[in-house]
DNA sequence: TTGTAGGCGTTATCAA
DNA sequence: TTGATAACGCCTACAA
C-alpha cells in the first residue's frame, strides 16, 4: 500500500495525497476528507525511507552509551528517550563498552545509519586523564552530524556538552568533612575520565586549602564493584576517617568494609557515594550521596538540540550545572 | 558524495559500483582496485535510506521496554544489543512504561519504522490477570513484522516466546521453605502481569500440597519499591516467618523492615528475591534470590530471530528455560 | 485547487 | 565483464 494506491482509489494525484498527509490547507475540504477517509480505511503510513531519501532524516538520534546496566546511563538514556519522543524523534541506542577502539567503531556504525545527531552519555567519551583515549574520532564525527555530550566535556566546532560541576561537588563536600574534624579521607575512583580526574581535582585542593597533604596510599583506583572495594579495603590497613567514591558502588563497598570491621557509620566513619542511584536506599544505613541530576543535564541538552536541528546558531556550546549533596545515613 | 561520483571518477558505470560495493565476483580484479581506492579516498558509503527503499529494511530491530532504568531490562537490552550488532543490526529502543495505552502507541511507532523485527521486553506486554491489558494490539502487530517476547508468553502466528519455569522456581522455593518448617510465608508482587500471576500460581500450588492455606493477607499487591514495601509492612501487624518477593526491590524492603523491627535474618526469617540483580549484593546481609537468566534468555531469542529473518519456517514459537536459586545470606 | 514530472541513491534485470 | 534503465515511494517546484 503507497501512495499511488490511495491517489488511485481517492480519484485523485499522488501529490494531492501528498498534500492531505502534511496538512496543506492548499486542498478543498471535501477532497481532504475524501482521501483522509481512504488513508485511515487502508492504515495508510507514508514509507520512512522513501521520505528519508528525500530529506536525509529519519528523525532518529543515535545515543551511545559504555554500559546501559550502568545505573547513570539508564536513568539517563530514559530521560533522553522521554524527551526525544516528545518531539516525534526515535532513538537508536548503541552500547560500546569502555573500550577506545569499540568506542570508535560504534561511533561509525551511527554515523552511517544517518541519524540526526549522536548524543554521548558519559564522561568516558570525553578522554581521560592519561591520554589513552583520546577523542579525535568525535571531533571528526562532529565534521558529519553535532554531537552532544552528557557529563563531559569537549571543545569543538558542532560538539554541544552538559555537565556538572563535579570538582566543585567534591570541594565542598571534603571541605566540609574537613571541617568536622576528619583528617584522612580515602578517595575511591574508578576511572581516570574527564569527571573522576575533575572529582579528585576538587577533593585534593579542598585539602591543600586546608593545608592537608593529600595521602597518596589514601587515593585508591580501583573497579566498580561492591565486592572488589571491600575486599581490597580489608587487603589493606589504611586508616582514614571518612570515604568519599566517585561512585555509589564503591562507597557500598567501603561500607560493607567498615560494617563488618564493626565500625560505626556515620559516627566513626562517613561515606559520601556519587550519582544517587536508587542503591543508595537499598543499604543499611542508607547512603549519602552526590546527586548529579542526571534528568536536569538531559532536558538542557535536549533543549539545545532541538535547537541546533532547527537551524538555530546561537546555541551555547557548553552548559553546566550543579550538583546537590543528598543526606542520608552515611554522614 | 554518492554512487554517481564514485562511477564517474572511476569511469565506469554505477553498476559497477555498486557490484564492487557488494563483491561481485562478475568485476576484473583491475577494476575492483580502481573502484575500491576511490571509494575509500573518499571515504564513501551507500546511502541507508536509498538501501532501505529498495530492500525495504535497513537492518534495524525495534526494541521495546517499559523502563531501562530497571536493572532487568537494562541487562536484557544490554545483552540483547551486543548480539543484534555481532549479526549487523542496530536497535531502535523504546521505553513505554507500563500503561496500556502507551505500550500500543510506542508499538506502533517502532512499526512506522519500518523495523525488521520487534523485540518486547517483560511480561507486561504478555497480558494481565485482570485482563486490564489485552494482547490484541501485539497480535495485530505481528500481522506486519515477526514479534518477540522476552519473559512473558503469547500465543499467536509470528510471535516467539522466550521465557522462564517461574512457576516452577517459585514452587520449588516455597516448598523448601515449607519443609524448613516454614508455615507463614509472605509473597509480594508488584503486578498482576503473566510472570507475577505464574509466580503467584507456584506459591500458592506449594502451600497446598504442603496442606496449608494460603493466606489472603500474606499476598500483597504493591509497588516494586524499598521504601514502600517497608512502610507498607510497618504498618500492618503481620505475622510471618518468610518472604518471597517477585522482584528484589521489594525483598529489600521486607529485609529493611526486619532488621528496623529487630528480627534476625535468616535466622527468624528467611527472605527471598527474584531477578538476581546488582542490589543482591548492596544489601547487608545479601540478599537470595531467584535468577532468570537474563543472558541466556536473550541469546535463545536472537539465535531465533537471526533464524526467522533468515526465512527458516521451522523456528519454535516458544522455549522455556530453568531458574537458579542464588544462596546468599537472607535464607 | 489540482496534476505532472524530476529528483533523492540504491539495487537488479536485461542487453550488449 | 560492463552499462543502461526501471523500480523502490515520497516530496515539491512548476504548470495548468
Amino acid at each position: 500500500m503507497n501512495i499511488y494506491d490511495i491517489a488511485e482509489e481517492a480519484g485523485v494525484s499522488i501529490a494531492t495525497v501528498s498534500r492531505v498527509l502534511h496538512n496543506s490547507d492548499k486542498v478543498s475540504k471535501s477532497t481532504k476528507e475524501k482521501v483522509m477517509a481512504i488513508i485511515d480505511r487502508n492504515d495508510y503510513r507514508p514509507n520512512v525511507f522513501a521520505q528519508g531519501l528525500g530529506s536525509d532524516s529519519m528523525h532518529t538520534i543515535g545515543i551511545l552509551v559504555p554500559d546501559i546496566a550502568d545505573q547513570y546511563m539508564a536513568s539517563a538514556f530514559s530521560a533522553l528517550e522521554k524527551l526525544l519522543v516528545s518531539y516525534g524523534y526515535d532513538c537508536i541506542l548503541g552500547c560500546s563498552g569502555y573500550d577506545a577502539v569499540e568506542k570508535e567503531k560504534h561511533l561509525k556504525l551511527l554515523l552511517e545509519k544517518r541519524i540526526d545527531a549522536i548524543i554521548l552519555v558519559g564522561s568516558t567519551y570525553a578522554g581521560s586523564e592519561d591520554e589513552t583515549h583520546n577523542t579525535d574520532y568525535i571531533l571528526e564525527a562532529a565534521g558529519e552530524k553535532p554531537i552532544f555530550i552528557i557529563n563531559g566535556i569537549i571543545e569543538g566546532k558542532n560538539i554541544y556538552c552538559t555537565a556538572t560541576y563535579d570538582e566543585k561537588a567534591v570541594y565542598d563536600v571534603t571541605s566540609a568533612l574537613v571541617k568536622k574534624g576528619r583528617r584522612k579521607i580515602l578517595f575511591l575512583t574508578d576511572s581516570r575520565s574527564y569527571a573522576a580526574n575533575h572529582k579528585k581535582i576538587g577533593f585534593e585542593q579542598a585539602l591543600k586549602e586546608a593545608s592537608l597533604m593529600p595521602d597518596p596510599e589514601l587515593i585508591i583506583h580501583t573497579q566498580n564493584n561492591v565486592h572488589t572495594v571491600s575486599d581490597l579495603l580489608n587487603e589493606r590497613d589504611l586508616d582514614f576517617d571518612a570515604v568519599i567514591a566517585t561512585d555509589d558502588g564503591m562507597a557500598i563497598g567501603a561500607l560493607k568494609y567498615a560494617l563488618k570491621k564493626g565500625l560505626r557509620v556515620p559516627e566513626d566513619l562517613d561515606i559520601i557515594g556519587y550519582n544517587n542511584s536508587s542503591i543508595c536506599e537499598v543499604s543499611a544505613p542508607e547512603l549519602t550521596s552526590i546527586d548529579n541530576k542526571v534528568e536536569k543535564v538531559c532536558s538542557i541538552t535536549i533543549d539545545r538540540l532541538i535547537r541546533v536541528l532547527n537551524g538555530e546558531t546561537d546555541v551555547p556550546s557548553c552548559e553546566m550545572i550543579h550538583c546537590d549533596l543528598v543526606h542520608r545515613e552515611t554522614s
